[in-house]
RNA sequence: GGCCCCAUCGUCUAAUGGUUAGGACAUCACUCUUUCAAGGUGAAGAUACGGGUUCGAUCCCCGUUGGGGCUACCA
C-alpha cells in the first residue's frame, strides 16, 4: 500500500533531554515517510515560553541526527509564528467558536481543587460565555486581559484512529480549553491545528496519550473549516515499573544511551520493533529493510516495556556484525563523546586496532570494550577476587612455582607470538604432567587480572614480553 | 473519581473461527572451549476471568478484572 504525498511531523517541546519515547515516534514518521517517498518535517513546539529552551532544541536535533533520522524540512519553530495564528483565533472569535473568558487561574485553580475534594469532575463551567459587551469592558478597564476559550459544541465528537479505529467522546467531557493564553501567546492544541494545516500534513503519527488532545484539535479543524489530517496513534513505550517513560526513568534519554554505548543502529532497530513487528519472526534488519517493510498496518494497539537486556544483547548483534574498521571507529567516537582519555604510553592505534575487535567479540556495548580494554592499557591491575581465591589462594606455593617455571621458560623465546608462548606453555605443562588449565587460569589472572577475557595467548602476544614477565614476577596475594 | 486506550510466555512479539499457539530476549540444562563471549542442542514458560455467538473460539460480541494514558492559560 502506498500513500499520495504523504507528509508527516515531529514536533517536540523542547523542554529537556530526548528520550527514546520520542525516538521512536520520530522513527515511526521517519520510515513512514521513506516507504511512502513523503516528507518528514521537524517542527519545535515552543509555545510555552516558560519552560523551552533553544538548547534543548539542538539536543533533539543532534540526537535523532546521531539516530540516523534525519528531516527533509525544518526545522520549524512555532515561536517564530506567532503572527500567523493571531488572525485565526480572531476568526474563532468572529464566528462565535470561540469566545473570550476574563476568569483569573488563581480563581480557576481554586475551583478545580475544591472540585477534587468533593470529588467532583471539574469542567471549565462556562462562567464567561455569555458575557455582555459591557461585563467585558468592565473586566478590559481592571486590566484582565482574556484567555480565549473554544466553545466546545453540543453531541459526541468522532475521529477515525489508523491504528485504534473509531474513537468518540461525549462533550460533556471535553473542556473548553483555552486557545490563546491571556498573554496573548496560542497553546499547543491551537497552533498544532493550524500548523498541521498549513504545512499540509496528511498524516499525524503520535503517541496515545494525545488520543484526549485529538478531539480537541478536531473540533477546531471543524470550527475553522478543514480538512483533518489522518491521525494514528502509537502505542506507548513503559518503562520495567510499566510506567509511561519520563524523567524519573534514569537511564531512558538518548545521550544516556549512548554514553552507555550503544551503536544507534542497534537502538532504531530495537526501538522499531517497540510497537511494531514485520512479521515473519524477522528481528535484526537493516535500516533499508525497515523502511521497506514498515507499514502502518503492522504498529501494535498495547503499549510495549523496554526491555534493555534485550537491547543489550541487539548491540551485541550489531557489534559482532560490524567490520573492525568500523567497530574501531565507533570505540573511538564513543571514547570522544565520553570524554574518556586512554594513558597513551600503551593505548596507540596499533594495539587498539589488535585489542578492540578481538574483545568486541565478546562485548555487548562500547562500554563493555572500554572495561576489557583496562588491563592491556594500564599497569594498575585490580584482581578479582573469586578468581584469587579459585586459582591462586587454594595453594599459593605451588601456583607461585608454576608462574615462575613458566615465567622462566618465557624468557628465553625466541620470538613473542601466540604459537611460541602456547607451545612453551604445553611443554611445562607436560613436563609437570599437570593440565594445561592450572596453569593457564592463574596466568590469565597473573598477566590480566581478570578471569576471563580473550583467548590466553593473544593476550600475552597484545601485553608484550616486557610487561607479561614484569605481570608474571609481581604476583597477586 | 470521570473519560479514553489496551489485554498471547517474565519481556518484545507471530498466528488462525479448527495449529502440538511459532519466534526473539531473559532463565535453566547439556555441548563446544584454556576462560568469557559467540555457536549448537534441549527444557521450562502465555492466549486474565465470566458469559454469550458458533458444530467449534485465543481470535467475534458483552461484562468483570487488571494495566496504562489523559483529566493545565504543559506538550
Amino acid at each position: 500500500m502506498s500513500e499520495e504525498n504523504v507528509r508527516v511531523r515531529i514536533a517536540p517541546s523542547p523542554t529537556g533531554a530526548i528520550h527514546v519515547g520520542l525516538a521512536r515516534t520520530a522513527l515511526y514518521n521517519y520510515l513512514f515517510a521513506h516507504k511512502n517517498k513523503g516528507t518528514f518535517v521537524l517542527r519545535i513546539e515552543d509555545t510555552d515560553f516558560d519552560r523551552s529552551t533553544e538548547e534543548s532544541a539542538q539536543a533533539i536535533i543532534k540526537g535523532l541526527g546521531w539516530l540516523g533520522i534525519r528531516f527533509d524540512e525544518g526545522p520549524y519553530y512555532q515561536s517564530q509564528r506567532m503572527d500567523l495564528y493571531k488572525s485565526y483565533a480572531e476568526k474563532l472569535l468572529q464566528t462565535s467558536h470561540a469566545y473570550k473568558c476574563y476568569c483569573t487561574q488563581e480563581r480557576l485553580e481554586e475551583e478545580r481543587k475544591r472540585a477534587e475534594t468533593e470529588r467532583r469532575v471539574w469542567r471549565y463551567d462556562r462562567r464567561c460565555l455569555n458575557l455582555t459587551d459591557s461585563e467585558k469592558a468592565s473586566f478590559e478597564a481592571q486590566g484582565i486581559k482574556p484567555a480565549i476559550r473554544l466553545r466546545i459544541p453540543d453531541g459526541p465528537t468522532t475521529f477515525s484512529d489508523l491504528i485504534h479505529g473509531e474513537i468518540t467522546r461525549e462533550a460533556k467531557d471535553i473542556d473548553d480549553f483555552v486557545a490563546v493564553r491571556s498573554n496573548g501567546i496560542p497553546t499547543y492544541n491551537f497552533v498544532v491545528v493550524i500548523d498541521d494545516h498549513l504545512m499540509k500534513m496528511t498524516h499525524v503519527l503520535r503517541a496515545v496519550e494525545h488520543i484526549s488532545n485529538t478531539f480537541k484539535q478536531v473540533l477546531l479543524y471543524k470550527a475553522l473549516g478543514w480538512d483533518e489530517p489522518k491521525f494514528a496513534h502509537l502505542p506507548l513505550i513503559l518503562g520495567e515499573d510499566k510506567k509511561k517513560l519520563s524523567k524519573r526513568h534514569g537511564a531512558m534519554s538518548l545521550d544516556e544511551f549512548r554514553r552507555l554505548g550503544y551503536l544507534p543502529d542497534a537502538l532504531v532497530n530495537f526501538l522499531a520493533l517497540l510497537g511494531w513487528s514485520p512479521g515473519e519472526d524477522r528481528e535484526v534488519m537493516t535500516r533499508a529493510e525497515l523502511e521497506d517493510l514498515f507499514s502502518l498496518e503492522r504498529i501494535n494497539t498495547s503499549n510495549a516495556v523496554f526491555d534493555m537486556q534485550k537491547l543489550t544483547w541487539m548491540n551485541g548483534e550489531y557489534m559482532r556484525r560490524m567490520n573492525p574498521e568500523d567497530l574501531i571507529r565507533a570505540f573511538t567516537d564513543w571514547l570522544a563523546y565520553t570524554r574518556t582519555e586512554l594513558p597513551s604510553e600503551y593505548a596507540t592505534q596499533e594495539l587498539l586496532s589488535k585489542a578492540v575487535p578481538m574483545i568486541g567479540e565478546r562485548s555487548r556495548t562500547l562500554a563493555e570494550i572500554y572495561d576489557a580494554l583496562l588491563p592491556f592499557i594500564s599497569d594498575d591491575l585490580t584482581y578479582d577476587e573469586s578468581g584469587l581465591e579459585k586459582h591462586f589462594r587454594k595453594d599459593p606455593d605451588t601456583v607461585s612455582q608454576r608462574l615462575k617455571l613458566y615465567r622462566d621458560k618465557i624468557e628465553e623465546l625466541d620470538e613473542w607470538t601466540v604459537e611460541s608462548t602456547e607451545e612453551a606453555l604445553r611443554q611445562l605443562v607436560e613436563e609437570l604432567d599437570v593440565k594445561a588449565g592450572l596453569l593457564i587460569h592463574p596466568v590469565r589472572l597473573a598477566v590480566t587480572g581478570r578471569t576471563v577475557g580473550p583467548p590466553l595467548f593473544d593476550c600475552l602476544v597484545l601485553l608484550g614480553r616486557e610487561r607479561v614477565l614484569e605481570r608474571l614476577g609481581k604476583l597477586p596475594r
